[in-house]
DNA sequence: AAAATAAATTGCTTTATATCAATTTTGTTT
DNA sequence: AAACAAAATTGATATAAAGCAATTTATTTT
């Protein structure tokens, strides 16, 4: 299931796209590169599950994840992760456990960094650290419009907003191939999946947007923006 | 409105509870200690407000206040703050905004200690910039704790975890004196104020807990707990 | 290609929750 | 203490959203 190649590439090569570690020296870079896995996982695998230990900082290196809090019954996906992100969870602080599950949406590829030499850097390398400390800030940051959008939006206001994030921030382009499911998608806006297909029909009915197979386009975006905005 | 009283104690004196200064050394509990104010607040007053600059890392010293985003038509409590924490907004290595407001819910007195010092000093030490990571971490967990509350349990056991906070995280006894108003355990829970009123009446015919006055106590703590779990 | 499985869709029914309006209680000001 | 304002409480009503069951459409597997 999960194929290990060591060194398939530098960390040099790879992390031109990757800003955090834009701060690294050589020497440092080189230090990540000697200490990684890289691992491919297939759409559906589990990357990793909520609970267990976090010994690696997971790179996503070509195809899509989703990071996800396992509650009461259901799931609900706080991101989706694409090429070149980070998965890095508060409990590598903490206790060393994952506070959430990651699976691949599509196939993935990921490089995985032991968490010792990370923790290493972020002690020696002060920029390393500030630009560590301005990611995790942008993920609380998202994760209160996500909040705010889940606990005072109606259904179809929380929809508008997670077609937004799909178009604009995960495929970032319109019309966009959607891959992932119908369950996710209701996952990402915290309603019942049933209610989600719902909803995509009204919006369709209403010209808001079209689908075709697995590809949707938005029509009508300042009336989304609309819907988004009033709730 | 804000009476500003400089140097009115030490730091070395006032933080030997709060453990994120532990890893100072003396020169820069020193360098702390003359970069901040002290300020007071009466209840009800603005400490900050959501969107304004952050210039300052705020240290609740005294009463308890709350940290809150104003959303759409209403408002979401993220935590209420009791000495001694601090108040880190996530803007602060983002672009120095405030992403939340903060107000006292009882008279309150806070240290401002000017960011830049602070930023300055998670540069210079590992350990207090360790121990700051970490403080953040635990602040996502609480949050993560919270989302899947409100976006996955119904009414019931959404007040039952607010109680459960204030008993054991706020208050830190039984019975206790509830301070927040009901519109605020309403912005915790994430309902209409009616709602939340309406449940801690059936929770009080049930026998489950208890209110005269202002004072709560809860009765039954393995009911209540079960109501938390199942949803 | 057929069969089997999984995912998506639809209509119907139930329920959780907000909203509105009225009333009571509490706290504050004069 | 009286008058006022604010907060808390209650009941009645409307509605957003979930759950269930049945059906259709995709996707694998044989």
């Amino acid at each position: 299931m999960i194929n290990k190649i060591h060194h398939s590439s530098n960390c040099a090569d790879c992390n031109f796209k990757a800003s955090i570690f834009n701060s690294l020296s050589t020497v440092e870079l080189e230090l990540i590169n000697n200490n990684r896995f890289q691992v491919s996982y297939k759409a559906g695998e589990i990357i990793f599950k909520q609970g267990t230990p976090s010994p690696y900082f997971v790179c996503i290196t070509s195809g899509l994840a989703k990071i996800y809090i396992e509650g009461y019954g259901k799931n609900l996906i706080l991101a989706l992760i694409k090429p070149i992100d980070y998965i890095f969870g508060p409990g590598i602080y903490v206790d060393n456990r994952h506070y959430y599950s990651a699976a691949a949406v599509e196939d993935c590829t990921a490089c995985l960094v032991d968490v010792v030499i990370f923790k290493k850097l972020i002690r020696e390398n002060p920029d390393f650290a500030e630009e560590f400390i301005r990611r995790v800030s942008l993920q609380s940051i998202f994760n209160f419009d996500q909040v705010i959008s889940l606990t005072q939006k109606q259904m179809h206001g929380r929809i508008a907003d997670v077609i937004f994030y799909l178009s604009d921030k995960i495929y970032c382009q319109n019309p966009f191939e959607m891959t992932i499911s119908r369950q996710d998608l209701a996952d990402l806006s915290g309603m019942s999946k049933e209610s989600a297909i719902r909803i995509l029909k009204e919006f369709k009915e209403e010209g808001i947007l079209t689908t075709s197979g697995n590809t949707m386009e938005i029509w009508n975006t300042k009336q989304l923006r609309q819907i988004s905005e009033t709730g």
